[in-house]
DNA sequence: AATGAATGAGTTTTCATTCAT
DNA sequence: GATGAATGAAAACTCATTCAT
């Protein structure tokens, strides 16, 4: 198991680039929250950057992990699709640092930035492979491009949750803000917002 | 007008900061791209922040203003969201390096990154609203929160246009790529991705 | 011209170079014996490394051209030899300090070193070609290789040159140090140790 | 006898330091090479330079032996002088790697520096004796100072074996190379390089 | 208006050395 | 005897900003 040191600068090193962003965090802050010297961290990673690369690593993996843990073996698409968006919003509401550094520094050509942009697409393969599921069963209406939409969704699920994490006036619990968010997501996904004539 | 020299550093600056982001984006490499010494930057400009924000509240401000114009006076909700939808997605785009700094450089508690995320809702207000229209007059259904609503759409349409971008396998024209974005967007937001049975 | 300040920068790394050796020296020290600050020297050189290189070149460009001047168009071999040990062992002396970097410094695989080592290899072929000159014309008996003799020749140079100025114990001024350096030398190269019976 | 241990880490020692020079070599590289632990340097050397004198002694004090071995106890004093030529080029030529830091380790005035340039002066005391004992038995020449053209023999002999050391293009075993290198500095050290009349 | 040399505070990185096990 | 994680002082290097011309 990864020993209690590396544990502790990792847990620092999220906070301190969440708040800061890769560029502007110090690794001198990271050390200083770890309660490390600061050659305690090179003596661990190679560099800020392998530091960075190794966290989001780790982020995205528990991520994935906990997602599907959650999504279990739910065999009915509707229901399946309502439990990933559950677990994704819940991991990121409760990641948001994770989240934030996910969405803010995915966009580059830096290879950094292109591993984490695969990393997003697995997410996004998650939720295509739902909607591919629930086509072929015949319960979702089969899409021009199932990839693109998964896409737009991770973008709104992920967009939505950093927006009210932001949001300096909200109110609530984390599970009411989480259960909100969910909702609004999951009505917009599975019904649209144009009222269908066969619907009540 | 503005003069030469200033829209000069201002186009060189969009791709040097869209290039690299705020932080790593050096006023040196923004100087030896416009042509122009690093002083006469600062002759112009307060500084790199003001520079940045500049440049980003001119985005901005073109955005919206575009957007506008494409949407016109179209009354009706459906047709005003398609509109609404196509110009994001083309105006976005059309300035990928500004749709990945808006991404990018909004989430954080710098004044800066404030200011980039009331932008942000101002756009967001404009889906609101037609969503509140579209309610009122009937053809939409009531959302739970218009705003969450609209903030889930915007975080679509952002994330699908740079995901899009970065993707190095697409083909087609930008035309092409802009009306399947939109395509897709519009499908998922109106009829969801469940089949009704009230529809063909 | 190259400008006061590079002047200056140049002048104060040959006296910290030599001092400290490559890896010793620091860049702060540099700095403060030029009266600049750090970044000025970054702002001129790319580096420590470059700096020293450029130091190195123009050390070795000098020298190449005043050992020229100095022998001048002399046809005769022996004194062409003579003036060439007496111009190597005068610009040595005077600049130990490059002295001492061209001899610790030029021993080892990294690019610098192999490029240091070609410079010697410039001056060694001046020496070479006098040896040449002087075998075509008959008054030098053939070498084996001209150039290995030509190779010991300079070692021998250098490195009296070097313990000279190592010696705490020496005394006499410094044209009278040279002067003796050159005689031995010259005594040396000409003649060989041996008796030859055929001179008195 | 040393252990096997201490044994393992000077030979790495040798390797490292002869490659990196004093400075840039690594405590953690010698380590790695020698696979012990980097603790384990230090519990057997007090340091880093206490490693590097102890390893230049033992260089210094194996050649010193070595060439005595070898010379043995020839009367005669160009024999003599041959025999210490062939003794100190093999043994360079052998130990490069030795060769190479006592050529730029030397040269400084850090007190390791003196003790090294101490060695040198013991080595060409070796070559001088023979030239005094050549000079009073009347085979050699009397020199201005014996301990000038010493020090200059023996910059000839460690430079020509350096230089050939780092010569990409050499050919020949190893014994041909010394072979040459000897019969080369013998021809220049007896004989110098004019043609005497009074011999063939 | 424009320039570009100079600055220095701020960061990353290195590495010999220590020490508890 | 041996280990290797941890340290922190010491360097190298960066870059936004200033200012005299």
């Amino acid at each position: 198991m990864r020993g209690e040191t590396i544990e502790q600068i990792f847990h620092s090193a999220v906070e301190v680039f969440a708040h800061s962003g890769f560029e502007r965090a110090k690794i001198d802050d990271v050390a200083r929250h770890a309660g490390v010297a600061k050659g305690t961290i090179y003596y661990h990673f190679k560099g800020k950057e392998e530091l960075f690369v190794a966290l989001m690593r780790d982020g995205m993996e528990k991520m994935t992990e906990q997602i599907h843990r959650q999504m279990g073996r739910e065999p009915d698409p509707l229901r399946r699709l309502r439990a990933l968006l559950q677990a994704q919003v819940e991991y990121l509401y409760e990641h948001g640092t994770f989240a934030k550094l996910l969405l803010s520094e995915s966009w580059g050509s830096v290879e950094r930035q292109q591993e984490f942009r695969a990393k997003i697409r697995e997410l996004v393969e998650l939720i295509e492979e739902v909607l591919i599921q629930g086509a072929e069963e015949g319960s979702f209406r089969p899409q021009m491009s199932h990839h693109d939409t998964a896409v737009a969704m991770f973008g709104a699920i992920s967009v939505s949750v950093l927006q009210d994490l932001f949001s300096p006036e909200r109110t609530g619990t984390r599970e009411e803000r989480v259960a909100g968010l969910v909702a609004n997501l999951e009505k917009l996904f599975v019904d649209g917002v144009v009222v269908s004539k066969g619907k009540t």
